[in-house]
DNA sequence: CGCCCCCTAAGTGGTTCTACTAAGTGTCGG
DNA sequence: CCGACACTTAGTAGAACCACTTAGGGGGCG
């Protein structure tokens, strides 16, 4: 799904004003940042995909769906798109709905041009951040739905330690049964020694 | 630091004004948990001992330090207790802040009973499973510290996956001699494999 | 029916881990 | 100066792991 996101990032701005719109799109192509301008949540929705990296400047109040029902949707989708929200009149019940799900920032307009930039630029960041470490697991799960039954079953077990003869008799199997399934899983898994299978299997279960 | 806290967790309450002390501590105490109330933040931080499980309900706006300098203040000491701010008139900076600095909820006065009850009971149970994962690594950053210091270094190679020959050719050894660093590791880490070390291994750097 | 995959099991041979014992060096503090 | 501790190395022997190979039974698919 994800790949190599080698591409440069995208500041995806979602407002109803086009002023703002044109007044945010000029601030972060002055800063030599991509911009992407939609004009309400749907239109964004359908055209974001989640290997397209970036952040997200997201106003509040639209007509249509609101920003906070876009943020909803992307989480739902399993997106972890960076946040910035914007607004002109928000309470503190949306606030705290939207820091609580994950958003980095909650700014009134208007807004200090700099402290913006600096936010986006943490956004930028940590989008990257969770992008390596989604890849990661991505592939980890990936290759996790590759095993069999049986391996998934002695991989548990292998990598909380326990020894073949353990695992044999666990399952009621023969030692060298498990021996055979442990090397499948430690192939499959990529993995060249205990340790990282260790690690490995940490990023599949959850 | 942490030990076994057994006892039964408290709320401890912290506001400046007293008819709302006495009807929270009412509230909370017909619901059969324990309350302890503070008029300032300074009587509060100077009670509270890290060790005590519970959960905070705590004003922002008081007569001498305010709801979000305690919170920064529980922090800088490293101490997570998990925190539900009561506000009157509080404004959005101040939510992002909060929710920011890990707040829990950042509820408007007057607010529903039921709510703050069910969000008191949260806390709790975040509050205990915090205590859980904190003892576990705390346990595991005192065994570290009671390695020396070849001890750590063959310790890192080892989570990390190599084999006692290569430990011994990066630290310029004999594989005898990792040999032995490597089960005073073990003991003294507590593992009885390595699938374990490299759990605790993980919860020691950090 | 043949082919492929999975599960099962075993032999052989090599590498690695672990435990027990033993012992030489160096440093630091009492 | 001596004892405690850390660091170093080594012998021995058993247990565990790993790779490569062989092989029978069962199930699905063309």
């Amino acid at each position: 799904m994800s790949s190599v996101h080698s591409s440069a990032p995208t500041v995806f701005v979602v407002d109803d004003d086009e002023a703002m719109r044109d007044a945010l799109s000029q601030l972060l192509d002055s800063s030599g940042l991509k911009v992407e301008c939609h004009a309400d949540g749907t239109s964004f929705l359908s055209e974001y995909r989640e290997d397209r990296p970036g952040c997200l400047l997201l106003d509040i109040a639209m007509p249509g769906i609101s920003g906070l029902d876009v943020q909803s949707e992307l989480r739902a989708r399993g997106h972890r798109i960076p946040i910035i929200f914007l607004t002109g009149h928000g309470d503190i019940p949306m606030a705290v709905k939207a820091t609580r799900g994950g958003a980095l920032d909650f700014l009134e307009k208007p807004f200090r041009p700099d402290h913006l930039l600096d936010r986006v630029r943490q956004c930028l960041l940590a989008d990257r951040e969770n992008r390596e470490a989604d890849d990661k697991a991505q592939s980890a799960r990936e290759r996790y739905k590759r095993l069999t039954a049986r391996e998934r079953e002695v991989m548990t077990l292998v990598a909380s330690g326990f020894t073949n003869k353990e695992i044999a008799q666990k399952l009621g199997l023969s030692p060298r049964t498990v021996e055979v399934h442990r090397t499948h899983v430690m192939h499959k898994m990529g993995a060249s020694n205990l340790a990282e299978l260790v690690g490995v299997a940490a990023l599949c279960s959850p």
